[in-house]
DNA sequence: AGCTTAATATCGGGG
DNA sequence: CCCCGATGTTAAGCT
């Protein structure tokens, strides 16, 4: 395999070569994987030990140290972007993975079994369809996804008493907050809203009506609106 | 290196190899990491595409599937645990990743650099400091870090508004309801407090305060809290 | 720098 | 299964 190719890898390698290959990889920009058997120390917000054990460490070249285990989409540790990398060999001669911040991550290398430098290049960049951003579009497209009649729609209105998703008014000319989730509504954005027209009232002395738009609610999420009177708008985020 | 060795590793596989060595993997259980030119495909809560570029694949035995780029914390796509994964080759000739449950995420593989199987074991347990929850036990093994006369405490006490963190009386004997947070307190935490006084009032007619506990506090939030009548008490979710 | 809000949030516990 | 709340939440946008 030529010297310069994108992905080098060496199996089993001696702590020595694993450290100075991955002391070389962060000073050129390389992302890193690493299969180990390693126990880890994180000592910042919180702190955490686990023991010995089988996983792979990631290192990428804007200093975010990932240790992954066999389960869940969570890494067992991490290290967030910004931290310094090194590596260095213990005294016992296992390879030490050190991500240095305002926070503290040490990942003690027992064995080594890979060690993989990735020369890599992204330029692409993610499309995401199907965020609140989003649905909030739609609306201010067509106020009667809301309601017909519903206009004057104002985004991100800011109040006193928070910011305001979409506001405008009904047919009747009365003021309407909406407030937009991506998610099935819950209680806490029932009482957001609720609270919404709570201070509005209270500021403005006016009436106001409150619409919650989100893909689905539930039965009795449905009841609970319908005891603070607050609508509810049935709005599929991928729906467009 | 031996059949049986914990990790393998192969360079630059034809995609019909890569394939089938995912597919055999995927069975035994193993952590496969693959180094790969991919563009991503998912479906599911939402959507997203991002074009080709150099990314990490990890698949783990529980069905949890992760797309790393060369920056931050979270994977670029990912697939929930849970998955059936599978690996075939498209009319191109490319490896195709795919994980299906309720969701649908596809990694098209134009170019695979290597692909490694992890025969893993990780038996050992996480252990955390500084969680909310351990402020909480501190709180109940010793009430006077709230206050002094701080008595007859009852954890996570349900009322009719919601779980209360702890609940006891104070030495006058008024009730004394504490909300916990192992971060700054912000004007959430303020409102969620002030809420529970509120509703502790009204149905039971009977004086109560409210405290906040949390690492720290802003000058903002501090008058906040004042102008509520509320009280704070500072506690660091590391100290003990 | 601080604050606010969204996220394919994830994850664990309780009813 | 749904609901609720914590997370070392992370990340992006705005003041």
């Amino acid at each position: 395999m030529s010297v310069d190719a994108k992905v080098s890898t060496v199996e089993s390698p001696e702590s020595i070569v694993a450290a100075n290959k991955i002391i070389n990889a962060v000073s050129r920009g390389d992302i890193i994987t690493i299969h180990a058997s390693c126990s880890v120390l994180y000592e910042g917000r919180a702190e955490s030990t686990i023991a010995e054990g089988d996983r792979v460490v990631m290192i990428k070249p804007d200093g975010t140290v990932l240790v992954h285990g066999d389960e869940g989409y969570q890494p067992i540790n991490w290290q967030a972007s910004g931290s310094d990398v090194k590596a260095e060999i213990d005294g016992d001669g296992n390879l030490l993975i050190i991500g240095v911040d305002s926070e503290y991550l040490e990942v003690n290398c027992y064995a080594v079994y890979t060690v993989t430098l990735f020369d890599n290049t992204d330029k692409a960049e993610l499309h995401v369809r199907g965020t609140e951003a989003e649905m909030h579009e739609r609306i201010l497209d067509d106020p009667q996804l809301v309601e017909s009649g519903f206009h004057d729609l104002e985004h991100e209105k800011k109040f006193p008493f928070g910011r305001v998703d979409v506001f405008g008014y009904d047919s009747d000319g009365v003021p309407v907050i909406v407030e937009v989730k991506r998610r099935s509504a819950n209680r806490d954005h029932v009482h957001q809203l609720y609270t919404y027209l709570k201070e509005y009232k209270e500021r403005y002395s006016e009436d106001v009506r409150g619409v919650l738009v989100a893909p689905d609610c539930t039965d009795f999420i449905a009841e609970v609106l319908n005891a603070y009177d607050l609508g509810f708008v049935p709005l599929d985020p991928l729906d467009s």
